[in-house]
DNA sequence: GCATCGCTATATCATATGTTGCTTTGACAG
DNA sequence: CTGTCAAAGCAACATATGATATAGCGATGC
């Protein structure tokens, strides 16, 4: 079952066995992107939407002068570019980070879908605006909290989303994300991700082990540093849904 | 019709007039607010969602100290809080800026235009699809962009929004946000989006007249200051989807 | 008329972040 | 083995932005 983790976490009426198997009956093929590759540039005009089944991706926006701005980050159980299927284009880009395997899933299915099954297809729209819920919440990170907060908040956002799939073991986080990578999501410089990586050593909240690898040692003071709250990603008890009411 | 300016200049092939009248007809009353009044407050269980028929909200979250984070700005011709049909509880707040003039869609409506009108559906769908790209953009003005830069962003998103529905005369910017929502929409505090408003006045590029008015004097330089590209609104010809595929 | 209030405006000083440049380390290629 | 390269780490200095204080000004209330 490629699409097991879809919305994993987050439903608290799962879906039921004929819309899984609808939805995992919608795939066309399975492949795999290597580290560091494009998957969409902005503005082409798109045909498939993908599922990430496993590996960890980035959405991007490019400034004046090639600088990136990090949109957003995709994990395990996320549909990359649903948002293709309704607006056709991308307003930015979408490359792999690590390896990654996705799940291609043709427009013209996605469309038979949302006939056949409509309760799937509001799961699909709300799949989307968790997406939104999350820009809405770097938009606060940027906005209101210093380097530090900022990357806080990137990573305890990270460590939740993890945990609703089981990629998380409670100390090491699984994304390969740079030095460059936080800076770029953050808004600051990869001087400074570096000067504020070292503050969060010195402080015992976490521990970067090089090449991306991070080891969480204080999750609770990581949490407040960022003023992180996690109910903006809709997991059951939050913010969710309890069950739509087309039920 | 109430709902005539909803996706103006965003979708090419227009709604047919059977799908006009039946978003026409789903509206149970129209109410008014007064200025700087809230409407939703974020974790609320909502039954309703609203579409802004005149006037502007604003869309924020609140830091740990009280201190507002704007994330994203309404104004003719948006659904404000179409998501919360699909999420059912909002994970910020609303509020409007001046006195506003609402329709009120109960979400048993909503659900029943779903069922009998799919590409209404797709169309409802793409409308909260693009409060996610604004959001996206709204990550990059705060991630790569100056005081400066943030603020003239922000007015050309304005400017091009209202054009879409013909609320810009080409010099007066008729959303009446104080110095005060734009340090809250930049990321800034007030004192400097004062001192950035200054520079923006000496040169030459815009001109506010207090109360929150301000006058455009040079779009191209304003523009360019904010790197502002508007595609990403998927006006026609832009990165605007050309019909549907079910068409 | 007078007091009060919110918004704009400005100046001064403090500090977070940017910029530049250099070093170390490990992976990798020849 | 050696050269190259990207990433992490760090220091010195430059600058954008924050913090605090004060003043002018129009709207509003008593």
């Amino acid at each position: 079952m490629e699409t097991k983790n879809f919305l994993k976490g987050r439903l608290r009426h799962e879906l039921r066995d004929e819309e899984k198997q609808a939805l995992e009956d919608a795939i066309a093929d399975v492949i795999t992107l290597p580290a560091r590759t494009r998957l969409v540039t902005r503005g082409e005009r798109i045909e498939n939407s993908y599922y990430l089944i496993e590996g960890t991706m980035l959405r991007h926006l490019d400034d004046r002068k090639g600088e990136r701005q990090v949109v957003g980050i995709n994990v395990t159980g996320d549909f990359v570019d649903l948002h293709g299927f309704p607006m056709k284009r991308l307003d930015h880009n979408v490359a792999s980070l690590d390896r990654v395997t996705l799940a291609r899933f043709p427009h013209k299915r996605i469309a038979d879908l949302l006939e056949n099954f409509p309760h799937l297809a509001r799961a699909l729209w709300f799949s989307t605006l968790l997406d939104a819920a999350m820009h809405r919440e770097w938009i606060f990170r940027l906005g209101r909290l210093n380097a530090e907060g900022r990357i806080a908040h990137l990573i305890s956002e990270l460590i939740k989303r993890l945990e609703f799939v089981d990629r998380y073991d409670g100390s090491n986080l699984p994304v390969p994300l740079l030095q460059r990578d936080y800076a770029e999501a953050c808004g600051i410089t990869p001087v400074h991700a570096n000067r504020s990586f070292r503050n969060l050593r010195e402080r015992g909240i976490l521990d970067p082990q090089g090449d991306g690898r991070i080891r969480i040692l204080d999750e609770a003071a990581l949490n407040k540093l960022a003023e992180f709250s996690g109910d903006y990603l809709y997991g059951d008890g939050d913010l969710a849904l309890d069950g739509f009411d087309d039920r």
